[in-house]
DNA sequence: TGTTGTCTGTACGGTAGCTGACAGACCCAA
DNA sequence: TTGGGTCTGTCAGCTACCGTACAGACAACA
C-alpha cells in the first residue's frame, strides 16, 4: 500500500509517486502551455523531452505515406508523452500533436531516463504505464478492424472526456476524421446520429457529452476494456 | 559493440545476449515443442511462463465480445511471448495462439522477470524488443483503418515468412481471416488475386511464397515500417 | 456592415467488404 | 473404394464507407 503519494499533482503519474521520488524529479519539471495544434514530436524527430499533461491532451498519430493520419494512442493527465524513448532512441515514428490546449509538465528526457534506469518505484510506475498503454493501442488497432465508425467516435470522445476531466471539447470534425482515420463526411453524419439521439450536443468546433452514461452504452466495448486496464494497472491499490 | 554474443541460438533475443548473461539464463531455459492451435495464455488468464520462438509462431490475438478475434501481434525468432507480464501483473488480456508449429525456449515468468529487473543488459534488450513490438502494433491498428484486406494480406503473409525463415506457410484460410479480423471469404478473393498476380501459391492450408519481391512491392508500407524499426532496435550494431 | 475564412450538412455514384449460404474439390480413414 | 470432414470458390443482396463536391451557416475581423 502506498502511502504518502502526491494528491497535489493534477497528472496522475505524478500524483502516484511517494513524497521523495517526487521530491527527486521535482526541481526537473517546468510547468508549460501546450496551445492547440502544437507538434510536440515530428515524424522521425527527436525526442528531447516528456511532457506529464495535466488538463491537456496529446494525440500520438501515425501518418501513412498517402498522408491519411490516424491516431494510435492518447495521452492525458493519465500519462507521458514520450515514453516510447525510454526504450531505445531518443526518435519518434509517430507524430505527438496538442488535441486539447491546457497546461503540462515538461521535463528534459535524459534527466527522466536516468530516473527511470535506477530501478525502483519510478520504473515500475512507468512501466506500468507503458502496459496500460500498449493495451490500448492494441484494442485500437483490434477496434479499427471491426467496429463501426459511429462506435469509435462515441468511444473516443469518451476517452478525451475522461483525460481533460470535462464534458466539453474544443474538436472540429475535420480533425476527429483525422484521427478516427476516417472522412469528415462520415464523422459529420456519426455526429448527427449521435446529436439525434441525444447523448452530445455540439457546434462549430465544440463538442459537449451530454449523457455519458448512454454514449457508454452506445460505444463499444473498447472503451471499458481499456478503462479497466489502466485502472487495474494504475489505479488506487495497484502498486505493489 | 557487442562482442562475445551467441550466434547459437536460433532466437534473436537469445542471440543477441553476451555470453555472460546467457549462461545465467540459460540453466532455466527448456527447449519444448509447441503444436500448431495451442494456446499458451488465455484472454484473462495467468502468465507463467514466457516463450522465446525458434521456428514456430505465435500470434497474440484480441477477442472482442461478439467473439470476432483480431491480431494484434505476431512473434517469431525475432522475440519473447509473454513480455507484458514483465509491466505489472502477470494476466494477459490477449490470447496467444500458435500459429506455426515448431520448437521454443520457454522459462518461468518469475526467473526471466528477476533478471529483468535487475537491470543492465538484458533488461536493456527486452524494453528494446518492447518498443519495436509496439511499433508493430500502432502500425498494426493505422493499417486496419486504412488498408485494403489485399494489402493486408500480402503484408500479413511477409511478416510471416521473415519470422519463420521458409517460403513455406502452413495456414488456412480461415485462420488468416480470423487474424485480419475479416470473413473467410473476403481471404479467398484476396489470395486468389495474389495468387493470380503470381505472387503466392496455396492448395489446401499451403500457402508458398514465390515472388517476394513483388509481393513486397504490392503490400502496404506497414510491413517496410515494422521492418525497420525492429532493424534499428535490435539489428546488428544497435545495442548501447 | 460587409467580407472572408472556417465549420458543417448533404448529395452522388462507386466500391470494398459483410452476411449467409451452397457446392465442389480434396484428403484421410474405414 | 467409399464416406465424412476439411478446405476453398463463388454467388447475390446488402450496407458502410469512400471520394468528391458544393452550398449554407456561422464567427471574426475590418
Amino acid at each position: 500500500m502506498q502511502v504518502s503519494t502526491n494528491p497535489q499533482s493534477e497528472n496522475s503519474l505524478l500524483a502516484a509517486l511517494s513524497n521523495s521520488a517526487y521530491r527527486s524529479l521535482l526541481p526537473n519539471l517546468t510547468e508549460v502551455s501546450l496551445p492547440h495544434g502544437e507538434i510536440l514530436y515530428k515524424p522521425g524527430g527527436p525526442i528531447d523531452h516528456v511532457y506529464f499533461p495535466l488538463n491537456s491532451l496529446v494525440s500520438l498519430v501515425t501518418i501513412m505515406q498517402t498522408g491519411a493520419s490516424v491516431e494510435v494512442g492518447l495521452v492525458g493527465s493519465d500519462g507521458m508523452v514520450g515514453i516510447a524513448a525510454l526504450m531505445g532512441e531518443p526518435i519518434s515514428l509517430d507524430q505527438a500533436i496538442v488535441q486539447i490546449a491546457d497546461g503540462a509538465m515538461k521535463a528534459k528526457l535524459s534527466v527522466v531516463k536516468e530516473l527511470f534506469l535506477r530501478g525502483g518505484e519510478f520504473q515500475d510506475l512507468l512501466l506500468r504505464y507503458t502496459r496500460a498503454h500498449l493495451r490500448q493501442v492494441a484494442q485500437t488497432a483490434a477496434c479499427n478492424a471491426t467496429h463501426s465508425v459511429e462506435e469509435r467516435l462515441a468511444r473516443w470522445l469518451l476517452m478525451c472526456r475522461e483525460r481533460v476531466h470535462s464534458e466539453h471539447l474544443a474538436l472540429t470534425q475535420e480533425f476527429i476524421a483525422d484521427m478516427l482515420g476516417t472522412r469528415r463526411a462520415t464523422v459529420s453524419t456519426a455526429a448527427s446520429a449521435l446529436q439525434t439521439e441525444g447523448l452530445i450536443q455540439y457546434h462549430r468546433g465544440h463538442i459537449r457529452i451530454v449523457d455519458q452514461k448512454s454514449l457508454e452504452e452506445f460505444a463499444c466495448e473498447c472503451y471499458q476494456v481499456v478503462r479497466s486496464e489502466f485502472e487495474r494497472l494504475l489505479g488506487p491499490g495497484a502498486r505493489s
